[in-house]
RNA sequence: GGGCGAUUAGCUCAAUUGGCAGAGCGCCAGCUUUACACGCUGGAUGUUACAGGUUCAAGUCCUGUAUCGCCCACCA
């Protein structure tokens, strides 16, 4: 046994022991082993980031699952690594080299990749060495990188396949274009907000007419009028029926309009009239589609206005919409202006308010993938916990619209599709082309766009065993078990890879999702650099420890739900690891070189007394517990299992039980209790390793509960015992039962002191008249403990005590302990408590009357409930009738 | 507009199948008890958001309302 400091610095503890664990190869997983295969694959944080408390939220959980799965003895691998991130990264790197006055394009292409490698090199181990930091036991051998080249010819291989089935193909359509990156996004990447807008209702006169005839459209962004084409009207809208076949006339820009017909417009909804802008609104291109509209580009790609726009050209969006605005009310054509509130997208790398804009991108078809994904959530193949979340996931899927997976960017995996110039083929190909796959000439060029960053996330659970390869990690550990993640990225990952897994691997990725909330501050607001609420854990985790983080979110970790973390939360797990320390200092001071096996513990039935009996019985009781709340994913109940058998329940009660042996002198008694106490503690070790996988290591080595060498990591997860089986140890109902009367008896003697005013150290004498006649000897028995557990000066145990004759210089507690208080106790006063008492008991006992007397009740409620109820309205009645005969005494 | 979640002690949250409403923090009183004051012992605190309903029995199930939060959506 290594003797404990009086005080835990968790720090350098925390640090030597991830060191010892690396050095002995502890996290790393081995196919040919063979077994029962458990695969978690982390959410690859971004190669930029630095980690959040999210992070600590969601690698917590993940590897407290991997922890436990290992010592229950599956063949475990958490497979690690990071996201290339593409506009994130690129914008990082942009950011720096603004910083140097340059642009991207001051390097050129392959030059600004090298400069991302590099950077990525410097800094792209931040978050890999703080998920060490907080204890995370992935196999780091393993660690991939999504721009690995395993995993660019996963991406590529995909890309070439799907393109061959035609579920990629190319299009002008309108996505979301985000002018500051200067890219296209997926409509997952353009986030709606609410934003107060107007609605400007503006005046198009119509040609052919009335002089001064003019039908008013609105519309919530101005500036497009630039770009309209026709006027739409519902085919079946009286109030416009002549104006088929008369043009209208687009103010500002002198362009004639025609006037089409079609049911996407809605009779009732503002004029009845819309505008239409094929080039920069999804609804408007459709409709252009439908009647052969020309589509009019009106603006740069970096969301000033383009040639097209005339005389507004040059000019920011926004600005251009004051403009038109100012201009359109100068000419009296500006009808109205209403405020307006509507979802406008923004891009969510850089909130910049994106830009519906008609483009040349690519699309994957999703329908057709979509299916098979719903089908495996609805048959059960694929579990989402908690199951809510899978009216989200259907919802979507069933919903599914094509993914834009080309990017404007350079930082990501290019697109493998060439084109000849020769002979105008296109073709994809897994390996670089140099010469056409058509007419052999050289003159070809590859696209320019990049993928989208989650074009390479969604083969994660199996691009990182080697798939395109059929390897035999990939073969052993797919499907994987559990995926963690929040919600946030249901639809940009899950979704995707639950896709993917089906199509390319034909079978889920994964047995079980488990979705776990936010986390917020103190004062509920989502925790985001961007809003200053930002706390770096690893301050946390320097101030109170690792543990103490990862126990702390794991206590008020309720399932699914968001979650707040108060500074002072985190104390609870720092204390509670100080508690731990202390329990294992009690040991050792009783006896600093006693060696317990902790698997094969030597119990004498005839030597354990009902504590004894008693502890191990709860242990048993929280193994099972605890493996039915992981089993469950219920992490808070988890924790509060161990939180309760540890502190209230071995601490509390067990430890300062064991001081009546301890300071006695019975030698085997000792021994006895000693072996007791290291059990149960150790198995609460085992317990709490997953989730406080440090302290857990440094006190199972400290009190030298391995073989040299041996890791707690490594050891067996308990398992629990039948109450058959512990029967051998003379553990039985009885005796649990007898216990939980004893420690009944303490409280009321503790209480007895406390409402006399009496300080807890003076020792008093007590009575003690059982209820249970069976307990009369064990009290006896017991005296010691009763003597030291109460502070008591003598102890009586007679169950022919009776009060109402001693009184008034007795008084009770809980009907069974009584203390004489000669002349001590105000008769007056205690008169007052009684009667006070009286009156609660007789209240309740009305409560149980009635319901006990009601008819429906006796007839329709089950028998044991009946029972039940019946037992407690007994117990409360006996209660009551004691005090009252005590008052009688009294008065 | 559609959907989801929340509303329980001063605060943060539990409560399995409907069956005695709990914990931590905070608060109050006491304690240098030979592991621990990051501790020990005891205590106070509830119209379970509101209004109905079902039931012998509702925090829990149903209907509606309010407030807050989130997600989705092309009403210009």
């Amino acid at each position: 046994m290594k003797e404990l400091s009086k005080a835990y610095e968790s720090k350098d503890v925390e640090a030597k022991w991830y060191q010892a664990w690396m050095d002995a190869n502890a996290f790393h997983s081995d196919a040919s082993k063979g077994g029962e295969p458990y695969c978690v694959v982390i959410p690859p944080p971004n190669v930029t980031g630095i980690l959040h408390v999210g992070h600590v939220l969601n690698n917590t959980i993940q590897d407290i699952l991997v922890r436990w799965r290992r010592m229950q003895g599956r063949n475990v691998v958490w497979m690690p690594g990071t996201d290339h991130a593409g506009i994130a990264t690129q914008n990082k790197v942009e950011q720096a080299l603004k910083e140097e006055g340059k642009t991207r394009d001051d390097l050129g292409r392959d030059a600004f990749i090298e400069r991302v490698w590099t950077w990525r090199e410097e800094y792209g181990g931040t978050i890999i060495n703080q998920l060490k930091r907080l204890g995370a036991s992935c196999d780091w051998e393993r660690e991939c990188f999504t721009m690995d080249p395993g995993l660019s010819a996963a991406v590529t291989d995909v890309f070439v396949q799907l393109y061959e089935k035609d579920l990629i193909y190319r299009g002008n359509r309108i996505i979301n274009w985000c002018p500051r990156c200067q890219t296209a996004l997926s409509d997952e990447e353009s986030k709606g907000e609410d934003r107060k807008g107007h609605l400007w209702h503006i005046k198009y006169p119509v040609s052919g007419g009335v002089e001064g005839e003019f039908i008013t459209v609105a519309t919530t962004r101005p500036e497009t009028m630039l770009g309209d084409v026709a006027v739409a009207m519902n085919p079946a809208d009286e109030r416009y029926a002549d104006l088929p076949g008369k043009t209208i006339t687009l103010p500002l820009v002198g362009r004639e309009l025609v006037v089409i017909q079609d049911d996407y417009v809605d009779k009732e909804f503002g004029t009845g009239l819309v505008k239409v802008t094929p080039a920069h609104d999804p609804n408007d291109f459709e409709m252009g589609q439908r009647h052969n509209l020309e589509s009019i580009d009106v603006m740069n790609e970096d969301g000033t206005m383009g040639e097209r726009a005339g005389e507004y050209a040059g000019m920011d969006r926004f600005a251009c919409r004051k403009k038109v605005v100012a201009d359109l009310e100068e000419l009296g054509l500006l009808a109205e202006i209403e405020g307006h509130s509507h979802a406008v997208g923004q891009c969510y790398r850089c909130k910049t308010i994106v830009e519906p804009r008609l483009s040349l991108q690519w699309f994957v078809r999703m329908e057709p993938l979509a299916q098979p994904a719903i089908d495996c959530v609805k048959d059960g193949r694929l579990n989402i916990v908690p199951d809510r979340w899978s009216n989200t996931y259907l919802e979507w899927m069933e919903n599914i619209r094509d993914w834009c997976i080309s990017r404007q960017i350079w930082w990501g995996h290019r697109i493998p599709v060439y084109y000849c110039d020769a002979c105008d083929h296109q073709w994809a190909a897994r390996e670089t082309a140099s010469v056409c796959a058509s007419c052999s000439s050289a003159d070809i060029r590859q696209d320019e766009d990049v993928l989208d960053t989650w074009f390479s996330s969604w083969l994660w659970p199996f691009s990182t065993f080697g798939w395109p390869e059929e390897t035999d990690d990939l073969n052993f550990y797919y499907p994987g078990g559990t995926l963690v993640t929040g919600f946030d990225i249901i639809f940009f990952w899950v979704a995707r890879m639950v896709m993917a897994g089906l199509e390319f691997r034909g079978e889920v990725p994964f047995k079980d999702v488990y979705i776990h909330g936010i986390v917020r501050d103190d004062k509920g607001t989502k925790i985001s650099k961007q809003l200053g609420n930002f706390v770096d854990p690893i301050e946390y985790m320097d101030e109170y420890s690792a543990d103490a983080l990862r126990f702390s979110l794991m206590m008020i970790l309720a399932l699914g739900h968001d979650l707040k973390l108060p500074k002072d939360q985190i104390e609870v797990g720092r204390n509670f690891g100080t508690k731990l320390w202390n329990a294992a200092r009690f040991m050792q001071m009783q006896d600093n070189s006693f060696v317990v096996d902790i698997e094969n513990p030597v119990f004498d039935p005839a030597l354990l007394s009902s504590e004894d009996k008693s502890i191990i019985y709860e242990m048993n009781q929280s193994i099972q517990a605890c493996t039915e709340h992981l089993e469950r994913y219920r992490f808070n109940d988890y924790a509060r299992e161990v939180y309760d058998l540890v502190w209230h329940r071995l601490c509390d009660w067990y430890v300062e039980y064991s001081k009546s042996v301890f300071y006695g002198d019975d030698d085997s008694r000792k021994k006895q209790v000693l072996t007791v106490m290291h059990v149960v503690f150790a198995n609460s070790l085992k317990l709490l390793h997953p989730v406080m996988p440090f302290i857990t290591e440094e006190l199972w080595q400290s009190m030298g509960y391995g073989a040299e060498g041996d890791f707690i990591m490594l050891e067996r997860w308990p398992e629990s015992q039948e109450m058959t089986a512990l029967a051998a140890f003379g553990i039985t109902e009885d005796v649990l039962a007898y216990v939980q009367d004893k420690h009944a008896v303490i409280r009321a003697g503790r209480m007895l002191k406390a409402d006399l005013n009496i300080q807890a150290a003076k020792k008093m004498a007590y009575i003690i008249k059982p209820e249970n006649e069976a307990h009369v000897s064990l009290l006896s028995e017991d005296e010691p403990s009763l003597m030291m557990l109460m502070r008591a000066e003598s102890i009586i145990v007679d169950p022919a005590f009776s009060p109402e004759a001693a009184m008034p210089s007795a008084v009770l507690r809980l009907g069974t302990v009584y203390m004489p208080v000669d002349g001590v106790i105000d008769v007056a006063e205690e008169l007052g408590r009684l009667t006070k008492q009286l009156d609660k008991l007789s209240g309740e006992l009305k409560k149980f009357d009635g319901k006990l007397s009601n008819p429906q009740f006796v007839e329709k409620a089950p028998e044991e409930v009946i029972a039940q109820q019946r037992e407690r309205r007994d117990e409360i009645a006996s209660e009551a009738e004691k005090v009252s005969e005590l008052i009688k005494a009294l008065s």
